[in-house]
DNA sequence: AGAATAATGTAACCGAGTTAACTTTGTTCC
DNA sequence: GGAACAAAGTTAACTCGGTTACATTATTCT
């Protein structure tokens, strides 16, 4: 508070919009640690508005649910399959660059890829996965994820909009189904190196069966 | 209560059982036609107890959660994707069983499948896609329905477990977006008779899509 | 500095769901 | 038919997520 009065322009966020953005972060971080100790549902919101030393009402102005707590982090991912697309190489199509979008994920081990063996990460994820209520709200991030695919796949291809909304369901589960497979097999121990290769020829199938077709079952 | 003492067989369900049956339907048509008269969340559950002459925890050991008194009807269909499957012909192939059922939906105005103008059904799904927590619940439904299709394409092919549930997920994604888009234009005021042709030819070809793949995306 | 405005705290409230103690009712075995 | 047992029901009180009303405090604008 030294000189963070003085900033006056009306570009930059002001003092109240960056504190804000801090009490957010702060609050997001308490709860989650609270969580990972004791378990979602077995800590009440009023024990993580007294940790974070603000009032309930406070917090569920900043947090629309409790859920959110821990859930906002996936706010920034609802877009990205449909900037994916939206933002590929011209000649590149939809599903290429989609698919190589997520074979870099498995690379780099994002987190939203599933494989990923960091303590912190697969602790958060034990958390997601094993808490009904916060695995039921993930699922209304992936539906305005796939409508936001489905859309810019839509304008991708210039085409019929419930074929570019249908090809987005089926990839949206696709990945949110490979991403629980290579979950589930680190939650049983293994490491993300030796699930990667598997990891990799499944991603590979995937999208290869994306493109040509339910065969098997044909 | 005449005669309904003397049956004493232990193969048919006694009094108490079929008395429970009595009041599990009775409970959620009162549940139902409150929440159609006043909206879903208007209508708290004590009053659904009161109108039914129960106790509120006796409503909850019938129904584990408010949205059950709704949604307790879509438990019968988790199994259904799977059972066709299971119970298909063993000359057709797991895709055509599914769209050949799905296209007989459609013709017999099934409920699930969107197209279906009946007045109550109508204002059931407007109460049902107009809730988001019965939309939420919806989905940990769909999630078993996808679950247990994956494991009856699996034994149908006899082959990759996860390539099954991977196709699970598409065929369910695709059956869902199927059935909103339906339900979307009966309740922007299209009669079921003049969605039919194009809900027919949207369900053909995204069978053909799953059959042969998301090509023009590829 | 001081008025206007936005954020916060307090306290009380609502509704979903649970629990405990106790009564009623269906089942069972003589 | 009636005692004994278990399942289901009621009542009352409780926990917890989320909201509201109102007073208080901070921030911004002039």
């Amino acid at each position: 508070m030294t000189d963070e009065e003085v900033v006056t322009e009306t570009g930059g966020p002001g003092l109240r919009e960056r504190k804000r953005q801090r009490m957010y972060e702060a609050v997001s971080e308490t709860a989650i640690t609270l969580f990972l100790e004791k378990g979602f549902e077995k800590v009440p919101v009023a024990e993580v508005a007294a940790a974070a030393d603000i009032s309930k009402p406070t917090l569920f102005r900043y947090f629309p649910t409790k859920e959110d707590l821990v859930l906002h982090r996936f706010a920034d991912h609802v877009d990205e399959a449909s900037r994916v697309v939206a933002t590929r190489p011209t000649k590149r199509s939809p599903l290429d660059a989609l698919q190589r979008h997520f074979l870099d994920g498995l690379e780099r081990q994002d987190p939203v890829t599933g494989l990923c063996d960091n303590v912190h990460v697969l602790a958060f994820h034990r958390l997601l996965y094993g808490t009904p209520s916060l695995v039921a709200r993930l699922y209304a991030y992936q539906e305005r994820s796939e409508a936001a695919l489905g859309k810019a796949l839509s304008e991708a291809s210039g085409g019929d909009a419930l074929a570019a909304r249908l090809a987005a369901g089926q990839i949206i589960a696709v990945q949110r189904i490979l991403a629980l497979e290579n979950w589930r097999r680190i939650d049983a121990g293994e490491t993300a190196e030796a699930v990667r290769p598997d990891a990799t020829t499944a991603a590979n199938r995937a999208f290869g069966q994306l493109r040509s077709g339910l065969t098997p079952y044909a």
